[in-house]
DNA sequence: CTGTATGCAAAGCATTTGCATAATA
DNA sequence: TATTATGCAAATGCTTTGCATACAG
């Protein structure tokens, strides 16, 4: 249940905030990328299919669709600040480690956990955070047929 | 179940690691605190007690923690490169947003949910990362006590 | 037109690296 | 005594900020 480009560009404009080229730029690359990323990589795309976006610009436009809670944070795997399209709120990820691929998922039981770690700890939960990382299937076959060759 | 100062530190030693005056101080601070610290924090903590500790020294020594599986990082609620003591492995977090303490907690619930992932998505699961942010039961009555007032 | 958004260049921080010195085993 | 570890200073790299210009509404 991926956002769609027209969902955060209408989001954005219910908001108050202008409809420009290069956050439609910046929106368009990162719904259309299967995997996670950093503003430079997002950065580097861009670079060669439009002429004088700036790295800057990248910054501020995940800045501004995180606060939105139209993309969101993706951990595990090393770098922050690399992001996925969704709200953080409703999935959790499944990462590839080596292609960066993200599944999203949902996850019932994990309300149940959330509910009995409140009860006995005394926290109030806010948020949470699951990723899981791997290896995906198409880059293990990949792996393995290397180690045949 | 919290690792011990001892237990690091035989650990150290058994891995060819030399147990030198800054490090104790660091693995000393870092099991004495309750909440996940920076390198930044930890390094200000140290200061304080012992004259002439490198902020070099604090990053390098978490980096040889963490390689060793003695230390883990902490992501939820901001800053990475924050870690608490104890594996990665066999426990996730609870995170105090407000004065950081970190809760561990294990869960079998995961066990399933990973392998149901994994059959489902054919992912090789290889990394689980968990953690819940909110506020622990102290600074929740701190909060309410204020807003009486 | 008005005010927001952009892009450049520069500033700001956190992290890493090089290297001479100090300390452990 | 032979390495390993430390700490300083400098280098690096990522992220943010200031400001004049361009652009959406």
């Amino acid at each position: 249940m991926k956002l769609g480009i027209k969902e955060i560009e209408s989001r954005l404009r219910s908001q108050g905030y202008r409809l420009t080229a290069p956050r439609r730029a910046v929106i368009e690359a990162a719904v259309r990328s299967e995997d996670h990323l950093t503003p430079a990589a997002l950065y580097e795309k861009l670079r060669l299919s439009r002429k004088g976006i700036g790295l800057v610009t990248v910054y501020r436009t995940l800045e501004l669709l995180e606060s939105l809670g139209l993309i969101c944070e993706v951990h595990a795997g090393g770098s922050c600040h690399s992001y996925t399209v969704g709200a953080r709120r409703h999935h959790h990820h499944l990462i590839c480690s080596d292609c960066g691929r993200v599944v999203d998922f949902e996850s019932p039981d994990l309300a149940r956990l959330r509910r009995r770690l409140a009860s006995e700890t005394g926290f109030e939960i806010k948020e949470e955070l699951l990723e899981f990382l791997g290896q995906c299937r198409s880059c293990s076959e990949a792996t393995s047929s290397k180690k045949v060759c």
